[in-house]
DNA sequence: CGGCCGATTATCT
DNA sequence: GATAATCGGCCGG
């Protein structure tokens, strides 16, 4: 195992969230390790992308994606989810790369607990808000660094995913940003990806 | 301080 | 496909 390092996240968004797929999101909770393979990845760049939350500026939400990168920024939305983030590119630059989807791949007894809900149906991590939920992961994980042993939130090197099956679609959700940030290819996803 | 809206999900039709 | 659930962030007054 090979925890990523600062450098892997010191690239624009884009960058990172391509090479991210392929790679394992790894939770320590209570003494075991959760994994999931990371198929599914969004990327957020600069306060020019009106999808980013940066757009808006500094606030102290977005506080988090303008430090150095390979830090959590992890947000509550809808009233009701915890979404993860892994911010990148260079200190100053607000870009971070949002984590849609997993396949559960150790840990899955604890995960199922996390998740009681639909847990082991087809689909039941393959949403931002579904893995977090899965992988134990709320706000308080929000500016961890992902760079560190001494945490239990981090992702290791995976094996690369050919760009034959990598595909890449317009980002999903930002229902009211305006052109070109709501259709532009941001969106990572590995062809077939499914625990179906 | 009020109001709107959201990087979603599960459920119902 | 449509929609309720649910609340913090952000903006305007």
């Amino acid at each position: 195992m090979c925890i990523l390092s600062r450098k892997f996240y010191s690239r624009p968004a884009l960058a990172v969230a391509r090479d991210l797929l392929g790679c394992r999101l790894v939770r320590l909770q209570n003494g075991h390790r959760l994994a999931g393979l990371i198929v599914e990845t969004e990327a957020y760049q600069g306060e020019e992308d009106l999808g980013c939350h940066a757009s808006a500026g500094k606030t102290p939400r977005t506080t988090v994606m303008y430090g150095p990168p390979g830090h959590a920024y992890v947000y509550f939305t809808y009233g009701m989810h915890w979404l993860l983030n892994a911010v990148t590119d260079t200190e100053g630059v607000p870009a971070a790369v949002l984590l849609r989807a997993v396949l559960p791949l150790e840990g899955q007894e604890t995960m199922a607990a996390n998740r009681p809900y639909l847990a082991r149906q087809p689909g039941w991590t393959d949403g931002p808000a579904k893995l977090t939920q899965a992988l134990g992961i709320d706000g308080a994980f929000n500016t961890a660094d992902l760079c560190s042993r001494e945490n239990t939130l981090w992702i290791e090197r995976g094996d690369i995913f050919p760009d034959e099956v990598v595909q890449q679609t317009p980002r999903v959700g930002l229902t009211s940003v305006p052109e070109p940030w709501r259709s532009i290819p941001w969106r990572f996803c590995v062809d077939g990806s499914s625990d179906g």
